[in-house]
This record gives C-alpha cells, sequence and structure tokens, in this order.
DNA sequence: CATGAATGAGCATTCATTCAT
DNA sequence: GATGAATGAATGCTCATTCAT
C-alpha cells in the first residue's frame, strides 16, 4: 500500500502524460500503447505501475477531479461564511481553476458525459446546493428547489468553460462576468416580501 | 438513390435499435456486432443497408438531432414572433422532446461531448442567441452578451434533462418550471431605465 | 445440359465482362460483386447463370484460351503442312490474335502464373513441339529436345507479348519480325552436315 | 530503425516462412493467419514485428529479389567483361540460384505477374539489354533491337525455369545447356560481314 | 429470370494484458 | 524497475453463397 517516493512520482508522470493525451484525443483515443507513447515509457511500464489501463484512467480522472475540488475549495472556504461570496467563490474559482488547467476541462467533460450526469462527481452538485440553501436561509437568495438551482448553476458554469474549450477566441473573463451577473441576478430574492424558505 | 420502403424501413429500425444501445451502452459500447444483436440481425446485414458502422451512428445522431429540431423548431416558430413566448416555448420543447424520447438523451450528450461543445449542433446556440438578441430589441430582455447568455439558457437547460436522466426519480416538470422561472429571472430588463441595447 | 440461346448469350455477356475486369484489375480484383457491376447484373443473377464464382472465371478463362487456340490453330493449320512454315504462323497468329484481343493478354498471364506453367494449356507446349519435331524430322530444323525448344519458343513469345501489355508504346510488330527472325536462328539447321535427328 | 539481432532473426524467420507458403498456395492463399500458422506464430505475433501483411510480402518479395540480384550479379561481374562470358554467367547463374532455391520460383513468378511485366524488377530487362548491347557493339552479337532481344531471352530462360518448376521431373540442367546453345544461336553475329550495329 | 436481403466464414488490424528476462 | 515479445479477443469490413419472392 505503501508506495516508495519515486513510486508515487512515477505514476503521476503517467497520469499527467494521460491528461495530455486525453485532451488532444479525448478517451476514445487513449489506447494504453498512445498513453505509453506519450509518456515515453513502454505498455509494459505502464502496467507496471498501474494494475490496468482502467486504473490508469480512474486515477487520472482522479487527479483532475481532486485538483479542481482542492483549489476551488479552498477559494470557497476562504470566502465563507457568507453564502453570496461563497457561491461567487466557487464559480470564480472553477473557471480560474480550468483557465490555468486546459488540459483537464476535455478530461472532465468526456469524463462526465461517459459516466453519470454530472462531471465533476455527484458531490459536486451537493455542495452547491448546500450553499443555495444556506443563502435561502439567511434571505440572500429567493425560494426554489435548491437541487434544481444547482443544477441550473452548475450547467451554466460548465457549459461557459465548455464554450471557451471549442472556441479559444472565447473571452472567458467577459462570459464569466456575464455569468456571475446571471446567477446573481436568478437567485436574487424578491424585492417583495420575505421568501427565503425553500420548499422541497 | 431513391429508397424503396422497405428499405427505408429497415434503415430505420437499425437506427431505432441504435439509439436503444446508445442509451443503455454510450457510444464506447456500440460495437458494430452489439448493434447487430440488438437489431436483431448479423453484422453482415447491419452492413448490407449501411456502407458502415460510422454511417450507422452518424444516421443515428442525425435522427436523433432531426426528430429533436423538427418538435422544438416547429413549437418555437408556433410561439410567434415575440421573443420571451419563443424562448418558453424553445425550453418546454426541448424538455418536453427528451421526456418522450428520454433515449435520445444520452445520444445527444456523448454526440455533444465527442464533436464540438454544443450537443444539438453549432446552430442551436446561434439560434437561442438571435431569440435573445431580438428581445433585447424589443426590450424584453436586458442588455449582455447573447452569445454567452445562449451558452447559459443552454447550459441549464441542458444540465436539468441530464439530471433527470441520471436520476428517473427527478422531477423533470418541476425542475423545467423552475428552469423557466430561473432563465426569466436572468433575462428579465432591469427595472430602471430601457438598456435593451446589446454591446458585443 | 442443353442451354437455351437466351442463356447462352447471357453467359457470353457474363465472360464478356469478366474478361475486361481482369484485363483492368486482375484476378486479385474480381470479387463476384465486381464482376456482377461490370456485367450489369445482380451478384444472385450471375450465380443464377453460373453455380459458382469459380465457374465464372473458368468458364471465362475457357473462352479465351477457346478463342486463341481456335484462331492460332485455324492459322496454322492453313499453313501447313511444312513445319516451318506452320511454326511461322503460329508465331504471327498468336500475335495478331492478341493485338487484336488486348484484353485477353493479362487473363492468359494471371491465368498461366496462378496454376502450372504454362499459360494457355499444357498442350501448347505439346503443339509447338510436335511441330518442331516435325520440322527436325525434315531437316528444317536442327537437332535438340523439342520440349525445351518449344518451352523456350513460347516463352520468348509470351515475353514479346507480356511486354506489350506492360508498355503499350512497344512496337509489337517490330518485336514480332524480331521474333521470328530469332526463332528462325534458333532452330535453324547446322550448315554441315545432316543432323536433323532429335534425341530425347 | 536499428534492429536488434534477434529481431531481424524474427523477421527472416517470417519471411522464410511466407517463402515456403507462398510456394506452396501462391498469394492468392498468402492470408495472415496462414503466414502466421505456416511460421508457427499467432497472427498478432505476426504483426508485432512488421507493421502490415503487406509489409510483410513487400519484404519477402524484397529479400527473394535481392538472394537473386546478389547472386546473379555477382556471377555476372566476376565473368566480365566480355559480353559473351557475362550473358552466358547471367543464363547459368540465374538458373543455379532457382534450382538451389525452388521456392523462390513462385514467388518471382507470381510477383512479376502482379505487379509490371517482369518478375524480376523492371531493371533486369534493362541489364540485359546493356549486355546484349555490348556485345554488338564489339562484333559479338547480332544487330537488332536490344531491348526485344532482352525480352526474347529472359522469357526463354523464364519458361526454361517454369517448366521445371511445374515438372519437377524436367531435367533443368539439360534444359540449360539447350537454352546457352539457342540464346548462342539467336544472337550470333551473320557469318558474312561485319553488321555489329544495332539500329534503335 | 432475376433480385433484394441476409448470413457465416474469413479478412487485416488493434487492443489490453501476460510473462520471461 | 522496466521491457520486448507474444497472444486471445474483439474490431470493422468483404466475400461467396443461399433463398424467398
Amino acid at each position: 500500500m505503501t508506495r516508495t517516493f519515486v513510486e508515487q512520482a512515477r505514476r503521476r508522470q503517467i497520469v499527467e502524460g494521460t491528461i495530455a493525451l486525453l485532451a488532444d484525443e479525448g478517451f476514445a483515443g487513449a489506447s494504453l500503447s498512445a498513453i505509453a507513447k506519450r509518456v515515453g515509457l513502454s505498455k509494459a511500464a505502464v502496467l507496471y505501475h498501474f494494475a490496468t489501463k482502467d486504473e490508469v484512467l480512474a486515477e487520472t480522472v482522479a487527479h483532475v477531479l481532486g485538483a479542481l475540488v482542492e483549489e476551488v475549495g479552498g477559494a470557497v472556504d476562504a470566502a465563507g461564511p457568507e453564502p453570496r461570496a461563497m457561491l461567487l467563490a466557487y464559480l470564480r474559482g472553477f473557471r480560474a481553476h480550468l483557465r490555468a488547467n486546459r488540459s483537464h476541462v476535455r478530461v472532465l467533460i468526456e469524463a462526465g458525459a461517459a459516466s453519470g450526469a454530472d462531471p465533476a462527481s455527484p458531490s459536486r452538485g451537493q455542495n452547491v446546493a448546500v450553499m443555495i440553501r444556506a443563502g435561502q436561509d439567511v434571505g440572500d437568495f429567493r425560494a426554489g428547489d435548491p437541487r434544481t438551482l444547482a443544477v441550473i448553476v452548475n450547467g451554466a458554469l460548465d457549459a461557459v468553460v465548455g464554450e471557451w474549450l471549442a472556441d479559444p477566441d472565447y473571452d472567458l473573463d467577459a462570459a464569466g462576468t456575464e455569468l456571475d451577473a446571471a446567477v446573481s441576478r436568478l437567485l436574487a430574492p424578491d424585492l417583495s416580501g420575505p421568501s427565503g424558505k425553500h420548499p422541497a
């Protein structure tokens, strides 16, 4: 179970190469020999460090997801405890992380499309839903099913990043500003009345 | 060039089977023999009706996309010329079509993820952008880059449908109502001033 | 066994198409569907007239061979009975027939290469050998193993025609004149002595 | 680029097996699995050493051709510089090499029939033509188009070897002696006059 | 007579995986 | 640690042939 330092470095190296390969060719083009060639090792060497090709891919996705969660999670935590600020930090941190790690985007998209509905683990939706519910509780956000609102917010966020991936000329920062405003508006409480209570 | 009626029926039957298979296994599992087994034919028989496996997949995607475009496009056109009504018809028609054709959803998702950014052809974003711009011109929608707003709306819409695909217990109708409201809000013009002019 | 007139015409038509196809693509490219397409029939229609694809090919080769034997044989018989004149008629008739039926050449070459050594049936060599032996008996040709001399003459003849097939600019008539001279010389009796007697 | 010694041995082994297979079944029967079975490997193993089945066949033909050219070319060069001696060395060396490598013959025949007109590369004819022209220049050979004379000589040579391939009882040595005599006669200069000048 | 439809066998090739070294 | 060698299973596709109509 305990891995030597060198061993960990080799695994990391293989994962990095796989990310780069996935960014260029997608999962469909990620054969074991393609991975090996990218990393500069033999196929057998890759399978020496990983039991299986699927393990390589799983760890690659986990790594991408982990990096995202770590950075974005940190930013969100740092922005606490007001829900509005946390949600904003989430939106901005998410975009910032992927702008800085463009090659991660395709991994996330295809991993999401292949498996469940949500690219970044099922818990992503839940985390955002929790933030939204908290905002509703303090009256920052309007009423509405938190789960669905979270789905909407995440969907919009993913779509903006995806558009940038497909078209590098697309201005992600400008779009991000637009997105922040849109999320603000769609979650803004009604002017009249208290609302605040979430139903479902 | 002209195909006999029976021939068209067979092709249709193969396409339907492929849709069902893709819904269950995704593109990665859609080998020719899997398709053939699903349809109840031999591999060679499938290739008798289609020149190539890729042609089967292409026609399948085209069929799914065509059905979507036809129904949703019809609903939008019927909703006539006010942009708000058209956009609402788009959101509702899209959900209604996919609720009635659940197996189409995964085809759209994976087809979109594989090719460009947008599942339903690049023009989907443009069509929605045009509706949004029209709404801005008549003062129904607030200012903001139509392209990004369209990306946001479509992203939210896709995410809601995707959530329903991943979790059949998810109440798509309730979520849809929530989504309509959210889109309304995020596009609603500011109370003060006319604005209405789109920048980019 | 007895075939109707129409039936024979259809078979002939298929054979002609196959000859043309073989001239263009060779045996390797002569799939049943390629044959059918060339003739303008369905695969099934071809197999209605012939039990088997191999039967099509066999009859095609037989037809090509038959045409050759008939014309050349006629010319040789007409030139008789002097062996020298007959052999000359053979050489000229062979070239003339293939110059007039260029598409037959590749059929003969590939049929010969695929099966035994001699393109045009094993008996071709024997017939030429008989002519040579006759010439030796009357003192027109020098001594030497008739079988080998026949092999040499036929080999030279085939090579000249093959060269013309490979290079349409090659002057077959000039080469033919050269060949006739060469054969004359290589079979010419020695000036001194009687010889004439064949050994083996 | 550089291949290990063991790797070269394996490739050679596969090539040898392919030669044997081609001798028995011809190109038409040389499927990859037939090759693999002959060598005692799996199909995948053969494709591990060669990128492609066509590469196997190409290297096989190249090997056969190379061995022929090397041995015969060496014999011809050693016989130099008189044209008559060189041509004789060519005829004898060619037969000797193929008598010692019977399995090569069918490879040469079918490779030649498949591609251009001439089994052993287009340059074979040219090389012989050059020898003939040289002999004409020194008055050893009679006048006549060197290209056609080369075609005739090579055709006769191939035919003799082909006859021996088809009938193992055929006495190749006796036939070779006969062939040498025949070529001598057909190229012998006229008794009267010098001639020697080649026209075309 | 002729064909559209269908199929099983075979094709070359790719793949993830195993193993001796 | 790492790799070259090898393989069985699966891939998309072509083929000659069958058969109901």
